[in-house]
RNA sequence: GGCCCGUUGGUCAAGUGGUUAAGACACGGCCCUUUCACGGCUGUAACAGGAGUUCGACUCUCCUACGGGUCACCA
């Protein structure tokens, strides 16, 4: 018997339901019509119920190359571990890359697919991994292979012992030979079955690729044969990536470093199948300081792995995105500082420019572009984006906060849109306790008065100010000035520059006068310019709170 | 252990054989200032170690150390 009519038997046993030949998939998913080099890129999350901050990071770099050279950006949900998937996962997905503006353009949905090279969830493409895998073994290039757990483990073993290579290669792959005879026997018996992949390579041969990002690489040939479909039918990564990218006519393919040792995989199964191979970017891994060393983010240990993190801390997407492009590529700082205002996506994004050490996560550094950021907004877009997160994350907050929109709008209108605007946030969730003595439930009246004065001096600033100065028509020059005289009035020093220089010679200085003031209307000794404050509090409020702080006092000891 | 990737100040990083080795964040000081938040000026601080190649190495080569990844019917 020749050993094409053998492999033909083989295919047919293994795969007797398969009708189709690599051809009617060729033809079902024609070559993209797109412009001169438009980059077609994918994200392809395991459905696992979480989103990893590296999610983002790879999700980032595919967007921005996919819309920055007129291509696409699809997701394909990499579902092939059963045991792993988690029930709601691909909203999670959905809803996370939402939050942060990246938008697909081809892909899995809520409902139906988007696009016509799906299905986009790999355990509905079984029928398309088979038929290429039913090719393989026509070619002798795969085989069934019998081998349990145990016998696995065993070989391993072996191996350890002999001090060679791990792996089913060589002479240790004990199946590669099997006739259909015998496979037809364990299969009649019932022994699940995996389908290998015949290596041509040899383990001394050297392969080089270059990486977008990393550059030349160099590595040993592969020369194991990987399973490529499990015992369910089911590829494993290795033979449903080169398949789907191959399929659904990706051009760029972005993951992560970890990929790098399996590289010579996939690059030998595109050359045995005669398909073009795309390019690819190995990404470094975000760092996390831990002590003294350095070590991958991790979803246990680190909070902020998870990108809920952001949404609930309330970091506003643009600022994260930002951050991750601060790391991504090294010249986007420089270009923001020279276009504060420019929109993100006008930065011409490079893979070159990747760096390819793992950078260490800097919260410092998003936390610094976050409040930038925020600092450009409106008062109207802060007070929006507040009240997105609060809805979500802080309820109680919420509240108060839409009681009155136009009130809460003036709050977050305070000292911004001028040259060197205030910068007092950093994520939204710093808002509530920012605005919080603006709304009587959370006022606190604690009263840090100052040490230095007296009871009788702030007592007497606290009912004087009302009666002989507090007019709500003037403008702010006006008003320091009032808070002046009284100061005056009261034998504390007016010229801040005169008490320093003898701070002995008076009792105080309009700085204390001005600290009274503001902690009867604030409960704080930090809050934003007093008057404003007091402006938006309004007379009533502003009279009743001095008057509270004067009985408050009085009562005291 | 094998294979692979990496290593410039505390952090992110520019740099591609000749530089006073940028810039940003963080930290310190000064100034501004009625608090805070800003803003201005300014300071401390780096090429992992060794051997080569070269007139000259942060830049090229090799070795060592350290860090990371991977060696599954997980991705």
């Amino acid at each position: 018997m020749d050993t094409t009519h053998a492999n033909l038997r083989m295919a047919e046993l293994l795969f007797p339901h398969i009708t189709k030949t690599p051809k009617d998939y060729e033809a079902l998913y024609p070559q993209r019509d797109l412009p001169q080099g438009a980059m077609v890129t994918r994200i392809a999350p395991s459905p696992t119920g979480f989103m990893h901050f590296g999610n983002l990071y790879g999700a980032l770099i595919d967007e921005r190359l996919a819309h920055q050279s007129g291509g696409v950006f699809y997701l394909r949900i990499e579902n092939t571990d059963a045991k792993r998937e988690v029930e709601g996962a691909v909203d999670v997905i959905l809803t996370s890359l939402n939050a942060f503006g990246l938008n697909f353009d081809e892909g899995a949905t809520n409902g139906e697919d988007r696009g016509i090279y799906g299905p986009y969830r790999q355990r509905d493409r079984a029928e398309l991994y088979q038929t290429i895998a039913k090719d393989l073994v026509l070619r002798g290039l795969a085989y069934p292979c019998f081998c349990t757990e145990e016998d696995l483990q065993a070989l391993h073993e072996k191996q350890e012992a002999e001090g060679a290579n791990f792996g089913y290669y060589g002479k240790w792959a004990a199946h590669a030979n099997i006739t259909v005879e015998e496979a037809e026997k364990y299969i009649s018996e019932g022994k699940p079955y995996v389908v290998r992949f015949r290596s041509p390579g040899k383990e001394e041969n050297r392969i080089k690729y270059k990486d977008l990002a990393k550059g030349e690489i160099e590595m040993p040939e592969n020369c194991t044969d990987i399973v490529i479909l499990k015992s369910d039918g089911i590829p494993t990564y290795h033979f449903a990536h080169v398949v789907d990218d191959h399929f659904m006519r990706t051009t760029h393919v972005v993951r992560g470093e970890e990929w790098l040792s399996t590289f010579p995989y996939h690059l030998q199964m595109f050359e045995v199948l005669g398909w073009e191979k795309p390019a690819y970017i190995h990404t470094a891994h975000m760092l996390k300081q831990d002590g003294t060393s350095k070590r991958k983010l991790s979803e246990r240990k680190d909070p902020e792995a998870r990108l809920t993190y952001y949404l609930q801390e309330g970091y506003p997407a643009p600022a994260v995105i930002e951050y991750l492009m601060t790391v991504l590529n090294s010249n986007f700082e420089e270009w923001r500082n020279k276009n504060p205002e420019a929109d993100l996506n006008e930065f011409r994004f490079k893979a070159e420019k990747m760096g390819v050490a793992g950078a260490v996560f800097d919260i410092e550094k998003l936390n610094d572009i976050s409040k930038n950021i925020i600092s450009r907004m409106t008062g109207e877009e802060v007070y929006e984006a507040t009240e997105r997160w609060a809805k979500e994350y802080n309820p109680e907050f919420h509240r108060l906060l839409t009681r009155n929109p136009e009130y809460s709008k003036a709050i977050l209108s305070i000292g911004r849109g001028g040259k060197k605007p205030r910068k007092d946030f950093t994520v939204w969730s710093d808002v509530p306790h920012y605005m919080a003595f603006f709304f009587e439930e959370t006022f606190e009246t604690d009263y840090p008065f100052p040490e230095t004065m007296s009871k009788g001096d702030i007592v007497r600033v606290l009912k004087e100010y009302p009666e002989a100065y507090y007019d709500t028509d003037d403008d702010q020059q006006t008003w320091f000035g009032k808070v002046k005289e009284l100061t005056d009035a009261m034998g504390y020093a007016v010229d801040m520059k005169a008490y320093k220089a003898d701070p002995a010679a008076f009792p105080g200085s309009v700085a204390d006068i001005s600290a009274v003031l503001r902690v009867a209307v604030t409960g704080r000794t930090a809050s934003p310019d007093t008057y404003a404050v007091m402006n938006i509090l309004g007379k009533d409020t502003v009279l009743a709170r001095l008057k509270k702080a004067a009985e408050a006092l009085e009562t005291k000891d």
